[in-house]
DNA sequence: TACATTTGACCTAT
DNA sequence: ATAGGTCAAATGTA
């Protein structure tokens, strides 16, 4: 039991780090892309509030600062619970070992899921009902909440959506896709949780036990070290993808899912991307690439209608912003305005 | 044709 | 009783 709370406490650990990890390099490349953004476009000065603007600028920041903010908050929030979980005395019982760390900072440490946590095989969350259905519990895994749809490195399909009372946007039923070749439990929900600016909250239920993540022709194996919060690289042959006409450097290249691009067009409207600068290398295993959005006029800030299907179109008027973050389900992509 | 998504029905926790 | 999670047939897409 003793062995078994070490593991546990060091995979929760692990977990938080991860995710700090997770949040510093979107900042890092939120910086990065407004840097570039910035240097890039210099020519279009205007003047508010007697102070003179950079229009991309001006409304890239407007539209990234909150976002840096709240990702800075979750660095943070990582280093205090992994402090946290560090000084918390092991007991006899295995109280205060598992823990659920929810978008508003709250910290529940729950001693059922303990057990399962370090299991690579079955998931705390998930259950047989007495017909042999599998139906999560109401208490997500882990949650974020993001101004965009965070590519978080695994396979997803699509098994449902509804409408919910409280909200009126569709909230998005996935599960692995890897559930029956390799019985991997993990599911997730996502939902569009507010607007102006928008922000996604993406639940996850459950860990993967799958092995392979495939971007691309190849497929990389997963250490099961990793939680959801990990995200592996695809290193390409240098052949573009067929989507990417820029003269990138990039060596890594994504290629998004059927449920990417479905949810991009659920999100935004049945758009066409093209993938820029791909990335962001830096010690870890984390990047969202950058993607230029191939129409003009387009506005982040308008959303769907949620009754929509999300094969049909949407119509977003002229962009408000210099530059828009797009959602490339989770592959950070920034509009941009010729 | 194979595989992914859509969507209404079904099931169950509350 | 009902809100929400899942199933599975129908449909879409490459």
């Amino acid at each position: 039991m003793e062995n078994q709370n070490s593991r546990g406490r060091k995979a929760i650990i692990e977990q938080e780090l991860l995710r700090g990890r997770d949040m510093a390099n979107q900042l890092l490349e939120v910086l990065v892309a407004h840097n570039n953004k910035s240097s890039n476009n210099n020519n279009n000065h205007h003047h508010y509030l007697n102070r003179s603007y950079d229009d991309d600028d001006d409304k890239g920041l407007m539209v990234l600062l909150p976002y840096a903010e709240d990702l800075v908050h979750q660095v943070l929030r990582s280093f205090t619970n992994s402090l946290l979980i560090l000084n918390t005395t092991t007991t006899t019982k295995s109280d205060a070992i598992d823990h659920d760390v929810f978008s508003d900072g709250r910290v529940v440490f729950d001693s059922a899921k303990f057990r399962d946590f370090s299991s690579t095989t079955s998931s705390p969350s998930l259950h047989h009902t007495n017909n042999n259905r599998l139906r999560k519990s109401s208490v997500p895994t882990w949650e974020k909440d993001s101004p965009i749809l965070i590519e978080d490195g695994h396979e997803w399909r699509k098994y449902g959506q509804k409408m919910t009372m409280n909200s009126k946007y569709l909230r998005n039923y996935y599960r692995c896709s890897h559930k029956n070749d390799q019985g991997c439990p993990a599911t997730k929900k996502v939902q569009q949780i507010q607007d102006n600016p928008p922000l996604f909250r993406t639940s996850y239920f459950g860990h993967h036990n799958c092995k392979s993540i495939t971007y691309n022709e190849e497929t990389i194996l997963a250490s099961e070290s990793f939680s959801e919060s990990s995200m592996f690289l695809s290193f390409n042959n240098n052949n573009n993808n067929n989507n990417n006409n820029n003269n990138n450097n990039s060596n890594v290249i994504i290629t998004p899912s059927k449920e990417h691009q479905f949810s991009s067009s659920q999100a935004f409207g049945s758009k066409n991307f093209i993938s820029q600068n791909q990335l962001l290398l830096s010690s870890s295993d984390y990047y969202h690439p950058l993607c230029v959005y191939e129409e003009l006029g387009f506005d982040y800030s308008r959303h769907h209608d949620p009754m929509l299907s999300s094969t049909e179109k949407v119509q977003f008027d002229n962009n408000a912003l210099g530059w828009d973050l797009l959602d490339y389900d989770g592959l950070a992509c920034y509009g941009q305005q010729n």
